[in-house]
DNA sequence: AATGAATGAGTGTTCATTCAT
DNA sequence: TATGAATGAACACTCATTCAT
């Protein structure tokens, strides 16, 4: 009686916080089962029983699977679109601040593998809203890359380059070592990843002229390695 | 009489002839639906509707739906693993050639569309064996590539470089037209999605000192947009 | 407010016998169908009718359908081995004990015509564990006459004899008005058949000396037909 | 041409010939898969297989599946109905033919094994007049022992006792073994098996006065082991 | 807010049977 | 006779969703 009374704003920011508790708790059961078997493979039965509570609670906070399913994509995506940025922000040259981004991003990629995989695999199940959401926060996630190499061009330190395509060009690299690492993983580790696919990302922007002031972020500048 | 015995070959020839004409019925068939619906959506009874046949006579060509599944994605890989080299025969010069190899790398994944999606979304479903097999069909096709690329290195026509990142760079900057298209058609043709990464290929790559020679090559090299 | 907390365990007792009636109530279908038809001839979907549930409950109670084939038959089981015994407390005399038992088993068999049947033609579906299950509890329903027999060995009543041997032969006795009614319904009551078997069984066992005091188990010893 | 005019007759016999032989290749094969797996469990397609034959022809020879196993049954139970007298002719002494006559018989049913689970597990998949088929070849079999039992009682060398009774309670003792052979294959060998059915059945039929004169074909005649 | 029993349409798969060759 | 490709109805089993408690 007294608490439903002179609590109204309290309660209801509890009750927000642990409905959205409530939320991660959900999407990090089904996002744990989903990733090895896909999200058709996963029952609502069984994200209850991961989550350790009951079918219809489910229901409660998600209208349908596919809702979870949004649920989950998007909030990995989202939490990709935060901390690429974030790897990102104190670095003033625009061509360092370039070989920073794409060097968090394939970061963030390697700690986001399976959701990365996720997004490529489960997207198409979900309806019009979902999808845009999901593109949304992708394009979301290439802006650092985009940023960063305009201001690389406004200062003429690149040739000039559809920056559209070049910047998805290099989130395809992020991407790529989610999406090919059975491919990479035999003889690459991350950091020679990383490595050399700043230096063919600069190797195909950067002016000749300017070479040698970034030759530290080129791989075997002398001779070639295969 | 006589046709007894010397057409027993013939008759194995035929049989075998009308066999693979029903897989690739059967797999075309699953092909259409699995490409705008997703296989986990697509009933062994909607295929076998859409192929007009019984679905009992699917279990004879394929022993499960995961078999049918790789059938399909072996089917579209290998499609693309012949078209590709097939269409980066006659050129002699290494780096045209690389820009052939990749024109016609991405102009079949134009025409493969859905296939290449089919492959990012449901290889996963996969057995070992049949993951396998898609990963080999997918290293072929890229092979052309780092022909090329290979090529043009032993003629010191490209800086050095890391054929083996590069070359999936280039597979990927093909896949990327299939797998960000809802990106792209907004406001990029085909041809140019072809120039541009043209050029940002061998921008990446070529050594400066050739790059007159290959200006054809390059998007208007003076002036651009931005 | 006090329910909550002392009805814990009512709660659980609740749960379990309701659960114990629906799986009473799910095998009583079953039985009912399996009986006339063979239980490869009854789909889940029949069962799930002839109880008045959906299917997917059948599962929440049975793992697969051998499951409830295992159900039915041991439930049949365990109703003789339960209904035998109790047919044979209170006599004291090992020799009409031993008659007793008997005629309580072929009694019970009447009752059980159809379970005994499916006994017979259904557990050679039953996996390893099912088919053991299903031999201890045939083995526990022979255990009156055994232990009757037992008994009267003890006492010098009746013949030295391989009481296993003997024992089984008993229960074959029971089991065949089940298994051969078709051929003893035309010309044998159940009556006559127990007073046949009971007067073989003695004849068999007894002691010679015995005979007069235990005249009475006997079928006309002097005048019979042929 | 010349075949067709004076050869009729043999043509005709010939053509039988084959058939019986075809029949007999089938109810073999199926025989053999229905005996580890039961006859449900039996596709016609493995039946073909097994057989060499292709699926059709099946179908030339047998209506239907059930004729199929109907004539795998009878098969079986013909031939038990050949076996068991032929085990049986030599002998005079109604006494000793009747002990003869049991130990042949689970003797056949030793050598019948999965024939006699095979008819106490299928018959009741036939139609009337199958499952009529089976009763009477099974009656057919039990003849030898009541013929046996009918000669001892008009030489008052036993009881009287009701024939059909205890002749089908002599017969039950032979299927036993097959029935019940997890029980008693621990413990008891084929021979001691039939000298303790032997002992029992005399035990309940023989007069006392004839007890010497049969010792030999009692266990144990002075003290009880068990 | 939370439970979990209950539903029932939908799926992959099998197999008796037919029939053109 | 003999083949075996083709059929399609039937079945065991799953799981998203609901709702009484």
């Amino acid at each position: 009686m007294d608490t439903t009374m002179d609590a109204v704003q309290p309660e209801q920011a509890a009750q927000a916080a642990r409905s959205a508790a409530r939320i991660r708790q959900l999407t990090d059961a089904a996002a744990r089962l989903m990733m090895s078997s896909g999200s058709q493979n996963v029952s609502m039965q069984a994200v209850a029983e991961e989550a350790g509570v009951s079918v219809g609670l489910i229901y409660r906070y998600f209208a349908s699977k596919q809702e979870l399913v949004k649920g989950v994509i998007v909030g990995v995506l989202d939490d990709m679109a935060v901390r690429v940025p974030a790897a990102t922000q104190q670095v003033e040259d625009p061509i360092r601040s370039l070989a920073s981004a794409l060097e968090a991003f394939i970061r963030v990629v390697d700690d986001h593998h399976a959701g990365v995989l996720l997004t490529y695999r489960e997207s198409h199940n979900l309806d019009a809203e979902g999808l845009q959401a999901i593109k949304d926060a992708e394009i979301r996630t290439a802006q650092p890359l985009v940023t960063a190499l305009r201001q690389a061009a406004d200062q003429k330190l690149i040739r000039p380059v559809n920056v559209t395509v070049f910047g998805y060009d290099l989130l395809m690299m992020a991407h790529a070592w989610a999406l090919k690492y059975w491919f990479f993983k035999h003889d690459t580790t991350l950091d020679d990843y990383i490595a050399e696919q700043i230096s063919i990302a600069l190797s195909a922007a950067l002016r000749p002229e300017y070479r040698q002031q970034y030759a530290d972020l080129f791989t075997d500048p002398t001779e070639h390695k295969e």
